[in-house]
DNA sequence: GTCCAGGGCCTAC
DNA sequence: GTAGGCCATGGA
């Protein structure tokens, strides 16, 4: 816990405020959220712009469209058929469940709000708390795969640890704190990509190493 | 040519 | 219930 915070006042001294998520409005937030999965955002920034071009980023936009047509505009993203069809989900149950109007989710609970979006098949928990938090302002935590690699090979959580326990963990550090949520995890995305980028969350020429920031161990930045 | 990116679902044991 | 396969483009 204590190693938590120390590890976000490196990473703010580092990176400052971040600015994340980076979007014009919520249902971009939303948009990017389900097509930057497992996928590098430099591909999601030309799907967005596509969809932007073609007059279709907005829920009612991507409900009149077909699914042939959309996973043409996405394909930069890459899995450009499954994410279609998972945006073509999703958008369906946001016209129904909000009747077309996103502010209309500001009536439910956080907790019922993140159950619907799970249910909505496509969308994940790390993909469900983007929504919630940059999105929607809601305060959860995001786990993403750097940030159990980083937890797991510094030992602060077990190896066999799930994204809610991650997420607790995290999230308890700065109890409530939607900013500092926003942009911890923005931070581990930064520091990730310098981290191991090795698939395997436990390597074996990470356990026991400290995270490299600009070559130096995370503890002496 | 190989690896992997701001995951999640389905299938087989 | 869980490891393994699948989805797919684009940059390093």
């Amino acid at each position: 816990m204590e190693q938590i915070r120390h590890f976000y006042s490196l990473l703010y001294e580092k990176f400052g405020d971040l600015g994340w998520w980076p979007a014009d409005e919520p249902f971009e937030v939303m948009v990017g959220a389900i097509l930057t999965q497992n996928t590098n955002w430099r591909n999601v920034e030309k799907s967005i712009e596509g969809l932007k071009k073609a007059g279709v980023l907005s829920p009612h936009g991507l409900v009149q469209i077909d699914r042939e047509s959309l996973a043409g505009l996405i394909k930069s993203s890459g899995y450009f058929n499954q994410k279609a069809l998972k945006l073509k989900r999703f958008v369906m149950w946001l016209m129904e469940y909000t009747d077309g109007e996103i502010s209309n989710l500001g009536e439910v609970s956080t907790f019922d709000l993140r159950a619907e979006l799970l249910s909505v098949k496509g969308i994940g928990p790390e993909t469900a708390d983007d929504i919630l938090l940059y999105a929607l302002d809601r305060p959860v935590f995001v786990i993403d795969s750097y940030t159990y690699r980083i937890a797991a090979r510094h030992g602060w959580v077990p190896p066999e640890s799930d994204y809610n326990e991650l997420s607790e963990l995290f999230g308890s550090a700065f109890p409530g704190d939607i900013e500092v949520y926003k942009n911890f995890h923005a931070g581990i995305v930064e520091v990730g990509k310098r981290f191991c980028r090795k698939r395997d969350p436990l390597c074996e020429d990470c356990p026991g190493k400290p995270l490299l920031i600009d070559g130096k161990p995370l503890e002496f930045i």
